[in-house]
DNA sequence: CAGTGGTCTAGACCACGTT
DNA sequence: ACGTGGTCTAGACCACTGG
């Protein structure tokens, strides 16, 4: 059940990317947005807050707000998403090969990078090919006292479908760092480099809705087959 | 004059960096900010709503809001930043050289990039040296009509501090796109590239607060001196 | 001047977690 | 049972934009 803002963000959104709300158009005044969905001016602000955050209207004092025009294509990229939800996006082939998993006693490096005492992690190594090229490796580390049970048949389909859907745990947030990094001689063997000697290196932490701490994820792309797209907007922090 | 809530986001942000207030604790909870800060609960909530949006807290329905451990090295690299702006939250010595700088009749690229029918254009690149070492090349186009009378001294010193401060122009949001790509013969000559040849390509369009796009920038960065860190959140858009 | 979005208040009910 | 954050309402005043 969605809340009530959030039905009338959706609605608007979808008549966006319908457009039978116009791109470079203004929309209805929060006025006019409060007789059409019956909802009180907060309700229909945090509505609009929501387009506002995700760049699809811009609003000036004393005018309205501004749709702006949204690179449809580029946007998802961004936020907490998932291999399978990005390559729904996109128009080529994706296929996922599970090539490790493994259950592990927590030692020296996991106990830094995922905070635990105590129990096992999940390693898994997934190769991911666009259209037959082998092009990203990710080595996912997993808490396995918070994510247990998990399967080579839900590695290759989608670990946060499970992990959302299935046990029903809440995905947060992430914090992710993008860097380049040398690519070493395993790496070179288990993807297609062609020439390239390089990898773009994506770190990321996914944190639960309580703040836990439950996957640390290493994802290595081939440079030309990597592409981020960013909105932000400037803070007063 | 900052808003009531934008004062009171300031504070508990300046605890929580000063450590006043402790990473893994508990914020006071919103009815006693209330108290606090002599205000309603709608104000103390876009309070916190920026210390969500930023990553510094995490809030728990029946529990309370949950202070989280921010990366402040990492942290305020993302969102729209000026080069300057990021270059005091790193540690060594930098330096900008303006190698161009141009005023320019509009043809037909930038009327696709920048959205001009008429006027000038200025066209600048600088390279930007980390310790003594080029190792990002910035070119930058921006819209003369928007933004005139540009000096050499006012690019080598800090373009968004002369559109915000002199000019009084309000900087909204950003687009960014992040890839890889081949160094050209005069990148290679202009920055200290090494052995490396390919390049961080960085491609942002700058938004005033009408949504009008003013600026234009490519900026390639080697890719050893390249990081980016981003904070996001998981939403059900 | 009227209309817009920005801020702030006071009150209400709910779902949730802890005790 | 109680306190927490999540949602929703109704009303108020302000600063800004436009005719």
């Amino acid at each position: 059940m969605l809340s009530k803002y959030q039905r009338i963000s959706q609605d608007l959104i979808d008549k966006i990317d319908k457009q039978e709300i116009k791109v470079h158009s203004y929309l209805p005044s929060e006025n006019e947005l409060m007789k059409l969905y019956n909802a009180s001016r907060d309700t229909i602000r945090k509505a609009l807050d929501i387009l506002l955050k995700n760049g699809y209207i811009q609003k000036n004092k004393g005018k309205g707000s501004l749709v702006l025009d949204v690179d449809k294509v580029a946007f998802p990229v961004s936020g907490v998403m998932s291999f399978k939800e990005l390559a729904k996006t996109i128009n080529s082939e994706v296929v996922t090969k599970v090539i490790e998993l493994s259950l592990n006693p927590v030692d020296v490096q996991m106990k830094k990078e995922l905070y635990m005492d105590s129990g096992n992690y999940y390693k898994i190594r997934r190769i991911r090919s666009f259209d037959g090229e082998r092009v990203i490796l990710d080595t996912d580390y997993l808490n396995a006292n918070i994510v247990p049970n998990i399967t080579e048949t839900i590695a290759a389909d989608s670990l946060y479908n499970y992990i959302e859907n299935e046990l029903g745990l809440k995905i947060s947030f992430a914090r992710k760092e993008f860097t380049v990094v040398k690519a070493t001689e395993e790496e070179k063997n288990l993807l297609d480099m062609h020439e390239y000697d390089l990898l773009v290196c994506v770190k990321s932490y996914t944190y639960l809705e309580d703040a836990s701490l439950f996957q640390y994820t290493i994802s290595k792309h081939r440079p030309d087959k990597f592409r981020f797209v960013d909105f932000a907007r400037r803070t007063q922090l």
